[in-house]
RNA sequence: UAAGCAGGCCGCCUUAUCGCUCUGACAUUUUUCAGGGAGGAAAGUCCGGACACCACAGGGCAGCAUAGUGGGUAACGCCCACCGGUCGUGAGAUCAGGACAAGUGCAACAGAAAGAAUGUACAGGUUAAGCUGUAGUGAAACCAGGUAAACUCUAUGCGGUGCAAUGCCAUGUAAACCGGCAUCUAAGGAUUGCUCGUUCGUUGCCGGAGGGUAGGCAGCUAAAAAUUAGUGGCAACGCUAAUUUCAGAUAAAUGAUAAGGAAUCCGAUCAAUUAUCGGAUGACAGAAUCCGGCUUACAGGCCUGCUUUUUAU
């Protein structure tokens, strides 16, 4: 099972993630939200995901910078749920709407219950 | 030993598995291997520079900063030494520490009065007069009074904007730029606080080329570098030699999990030091062009020098 998660899998266009904030659509589970949306012409069906955390939230840049990490680590856990049967290309934003930082298993649990939602949606 | 003063340092460690980023090698698609990968403040963005672009024809005014003397430095509002004031028994701390003999302003309480004002009592004195002296209030009463983190004056320094600077490539095309031709003579623009002065000038056509866009590359990390030794200097710091190469991300790389060890605290066992067992804790905080400082935040720990009073040796 491929747990990486390089530098091609992450979202870096500026234009694709105001598209995303503009048109995607969202899953919540506490402390954790995804917006998504679909690419329209990519080659292969893969999956382009950012992490975000709001500065208004988490104000110091070493806390934000920490739960980035482990939103990032739980996502290369648990990306297996959907990555295998993927038809089409999606862009992912996982964003924390919480404001502290949470346990890693917090975190898992959150993760694991969104992605199996979106799995039934697509 | 106690209380205290000054300065410096550290900022948990090791291993395994999975993962991120940069560089190099094989390869040139994937993969694999080797090595590097946050801080003392990376922070606040408060000073000073390097570097880049814009403007350069200068003068005047305004504005801002600094303020004992000497030194250090690329430079500074930083640092060091000395002198002086204040505080402390002391080690030491602290000070915008130039000028009130240019002008203007201000001064609680007391006092007639804090500056064109002369009251009261006594003495002197005169044609006359606070004209002279003393008393009284106050820190200060004509004395070249006090006060400049009061205006001000003096001396010195200061062009502006900042790596989202700037250059190149790609995409791509309208209003902005340059040259030529015709036309117009007034508004306006530039000179980056203002002003004098200087300078450019409107519209149309043709040609060249540029502007905007965080897309990519360069700028981008080898330097006022670090370590060690010697040497000059009271010191800040300088000089010489040897060795080393030590982050370069861009929705933004250093993480996650597990095990073990060290430190501190709490509880239990023990008469007690020690020891054993169990549990808890680890601060402030994340590079974004790069340096030198300042300021602010910081769990806990270590080291060095010195002072004071008493005790012990």
């Amino acid at each position: 099972m491929n747990e990486s998660f390089g530098r091609s899998q992450k979202l870096k266009s500026k234009k694709l993630i105001d598209q995303l904030f503009a048109e995607g659509k969202n899953i919540k589970s506490y402390p954790l939200k995804l917006v998504y949306i679909p690419i329209a012409n990519a080659e292969n069906a893969e999956l382009k995901t950012g992490v975000s955390v709001p500065k208004k939230l988490v104000k110091t840049a070493v806390q934000r910078n920490r739960i980035k990490r482990m939103m990032r680590e739980v996502f290369r856990k648990n990306k297996y749920l959907v990555s295998n049967d993927l038809s089409s290309s999606y862009a992912f934003m996982f964003i924390h709407i919480s404001r502290e930082e949470m346990t890693y298993e917090k975190l898992d649990r959150s993760m694991k219950k969104i992605l199996e939602s979106f799995r039934e949606k697509i």
